[in-house]
DNA sequence: ATAAAAATGTGATTTTCATCACATTTTTTA
DNA sequence: TAAAAAATGTGATGAAAATCACATTTTTAT
């Protein structure tokens, strides 16, 4: 299904609010919707990246192949830009990025989006803002997987799952113990064992995939302590 | 000292190459070049960033306080920009450069630099590229840095050395074991031990700061098998 | 509804590497 | 140039967390 205009979209992203009405109906002459289930593949390492994603709705995980096992780089949740670093950086895809929830996403043709980049200063600002905003959480969440011990780095994803994605003290996990191993670079068994001490100590209350963060500063402490 | 126009600049930026005659101009009157010595701060961590840093020759490290220690981000060599994401992400500093060794860069007023990325869009793509094929080496300097154990890390990042900033086999350290540490995410004593088994087996020569590879092959296994 | 597959929980064992301790060498500086 | 400071090398010890092993529960598919 094509647009006939991004300008009727209900859920253009903060870049795009740059744009003229006429640089909207050109982003939609070549931009696709896309309807995906929790489970695919949304665009796959070394496939070649012909388009930017726009996440309208929904969340996907980000991942890479490692030299050891498979990593998640990070979650996103719409709305926001995928896959811009892997198709403006390269020709092909760096990592793929894999639904974990019904999700909807728009098809931007890369020689579309380059165009609109070169006309209009203002969405490559935005755009910029955002790479660099990147670039520092990268930094951050780099430096915090490397130095704290597996008890901080959960302790770390689930405040963050709590205040970025969710909003909420309590909500259902979009991730097996096996993908948060992978998101936190740690084993399926260690997971395991750090969600019952947690629940032990009144942390939290663990109910299969059902979370709920009991004692938020207790956590917090743990997640900067490492 | 102020230059009279970045015009007149030998050692221009690719991304500057596109900037027209009096775009230079105007970032030659608010551009300031300064000398640094092995050792000297260009920039601190949590210091109000006011400026976009063109490093014109020389070497630095990028280094961050983690949790438990400092860790060094990234080295980076002359000619290249620093602390676009750390100046125009957040208002402050998110870590600091150091230099390496005798170093030149220019301070471009970070008004100045976000007017001539409005103006100039050709100017804002070679940015963006830039900053796109960052992300891509630190996803994967990150997951390396996760994934591999440390032999397969200090292999990775003399190869790097090696290739990407010396161009040859043979190079004098810029960084004390320590540091070395720090890059990598491991010990003073580690480094050391590894250091001393890779001269065992002659996959090295080392005396002092002075490393020389012997056998590269070798050196590319370790750093991809961990 | 039921079998098969996937996900989870928990104990025992093992491995990597940090930390501690101290000797030695190199560099800096007064 | 000598003393102080910084950097380095190497053995012994300890700890975090991976891996292995297996029981159990939950989910998926037929």
């Amino acid at each position: 299904m094509v647009n006939r205009s991004c300008a009727d979209c209900l859920l253009k992203s903060k870049a795009a609010d740059n744009l003229a009405e006429n640089e909207l109906t050109l982003m939609g002459q070549s931009c696709v919707e896309a309807l995906f289930d929790k489970g695919d593949t949304i665009f796959k390492q070394d496939a070649l990246s012909s388009n930017i994603i726009y996440l309208k709705t929904g969340m996907i995980k980000l991942i890479i192949r490692g030299p050891q096992r498979s990593q998640i780089l990070r979650l996103k949740k719409a709305p926001c830009y995928l896959g811009l670093p892997t198709t403006m950086g390269d020709k092909i895809n760096h990592y793929s990025a894999v639904a974990l929830e019904k999700t909807t996403a728009c098809f931007v043709d890369i020689n579309t989006f380059k165009d609109l980049l070169r006309v209009n200063p203002e969405f490559s600002y935005q755009i910029i803002i955002k790479l660099c905003e990147n670039e520092l959480n990268q930094f951050h969440r780099c430096v915090k997987l490397l130095q704290n011990q597996v008890y901080g780095r959960l302790a770390s994803h689930l405040l963050q799952l709590s205040s970025e994605i969710y909003q909420s003290d309590e909500f259902d996990l979009p991730l097996t113990r096996s993908e948060i191993a992978d998101l936190v670079y740690s084993s399926r068994e260690t997971i395991s064992r750090l969600f019952s001490s947690l629940a032990n100590e009144n942390i939290i209350q663990i109910n299969g995939k059902h979370l709920r963060i009991l004692n938020k500063i207790l956590l917090e402490k743990i997640s900067e302590k490492g």
